[in-house]
DNA sequence: ACGGTTTTCGATTATAAGGCGAAAACCCGC
DNA sequence: GCGGGTTTTCGCCTTATAATCGAAAACCGT
């Protein structure tokens, strides 16, 4: 290794993808099993090399469709960039990670050597991946507090306890069903759908079931110090759309 | 061009900074000005091309410190990586942009041929540079408000009245002084040195000096509904550290 | 009809931010 | 040295948002 150093340094560029869902009550990401050197049997990210006709979001896209079945994909967004020298062996490969959500509830077909796998208990993983799947966890947790990504999360309708249930997933601890429900509300996230879910087996009132208000990502400004004095709308949340990766 | 489409496609990774400082109650990014073609003449933000044996950071650092002399970099992270296939004419070249922070009030020391511009008066910038530069503002603009990373822009002991223009001109807006004040306060972030300031020309009662609690980026979490019973501190502000780019 | 269960909602409390004005602390000129 | 002018600082009050709690509502099965 280090072989790379003083050659001519032909360079790579990779684009991978955390493709996170909550299943099952836990927070898994997908990876797939490698089957060539280095690191064969390891678990690793989908994606692959950039192509020159491409930027980074089509590609990951491209890879995503490609490798693994996720149209579903509902949100993705740039983590960061990987660049350590020799996060991979052999010639140099620098890599964009990004950060992918599937909503709850579906189950896309994957190929046979990919699965889930719960991001808190990870198998053994190729290279530096374990790093961006954490990074991804990290960045979904804190986002899911200011904006409204749960949408993302969640299939287009369900009921407060399923959502409470998803963002205690997610999240890794327990949240209040009352307080989400109303929280989420005031921002004016959440519309009942007039529909009520099927009561099902344990008997108990039937749920009302609700979507979110937007499927683009908003993100609500935390405190008003150090904003404009907001020209005295009605009621309504503080709340400013941006385009999804300008807040990150 | 569209040459490289087709080509073998040898790709080049660049590095970017936008390095932002608050000088004449203004925010302004470093640039400089282009000896070579293409775009020979227009302003460009410092950085250069991604050597083997270092990551992207290490990267920016070295360009920074070789190219302007911003030792004085309180505050470095990674932005976003762009990569129009045609960003730049000829092969194709990946960037990743960097926001790069300055406190006020030192005036480093920078070639000829750079110069600070006002980040919403920008002369005519070279390729996407400019697209990058707002990328920068925004991201600054954004974090002020759930961050401390004020401390980046501030230098060691201010009063709030200077704290409060510094604010005012990142943020484009004016803000109150006294909230600002108690707002730092409250989270803990703000601790008075003793130190009086010179009560200088205009009269009027000597302000204290302030400096920021901490060197490192702090995050203080927006809402709570989202968050762990916090296990009953003193008083302070619910805040969370977290490494640099973990939230971005 | 009656427990058992789950959801929903209102009332109350807690916490954080914003606004306002008075008091404090300094300078200067007379 | 005293009052006017100026800037800073601080307390008090209001508003906005979140957290907690408990009771009522709506369903099931027996």
């Amino acid at each position: 290794m280090r072989s790379h150093i003083n050659s001519n340094s032909p360079l790579a560029h990779e684009v991978l993808a955390a493709v996170l869902q909550v299943r099952s009550a836990t927070l898994q990401v997908l990876l797939w099993r490698r089957a060539l050197d280095p690191h064969l049997g390891r678990w690793s990210l989908p994606g692959g090399r950039l192509r020159p006709d491409e930027d980074v979001e089509q590609s990951i896209r491209r890879q995503l469709a490609e490798k693994v079945d996720v149209k579903q994909l509902t949100h993705v967004e740039q983590l960061a960039v990987f660049s350590d020298p020799y996060r991979v062996p052999g010639p140099r490969v620098v890599a964009t990670a990004f950060l992918g959500l599937v909503p709850s509830g579906v189950d896309p077909a994957v190929p046979e050597d990919t699965a889930w796998h719960p991001v808190d208990a990870l198998p053994r993983t190729a290279f530096d991946h374990e790093a961006i799947v954490q990074r991804a966890r990290d960045r979904l947790r804190a986002k899911l507090s200011y904006t409204n990504l749960g949408f993302a999360l969640a299939p287009k309708e369900f009921t407060i306890s399923a959502l409470r249930e998803l963002y205690s997933a997610a999240l890794g601890y327990r949240v209040s069903a009352t307080n989400l429900q109303r929280v989420l509300s005031r921002r004016g996230l959440l519309v009942p759908t007039g529909n009520t879910a099927p009561s099902g087996r344990t008997g108990g009132r039937p749920a009302a079931l609700y979507s979110f208000a937007h499927d683009d990502m908003q993100v609500t400004d935390p405190f008003a110090v150090f904003k404009p004095p907001a020209p005295k709308q009605g009621r309504r949340s503080r709340t400013r759309v941006s385009a999804p990766d300008t807040v990150t």
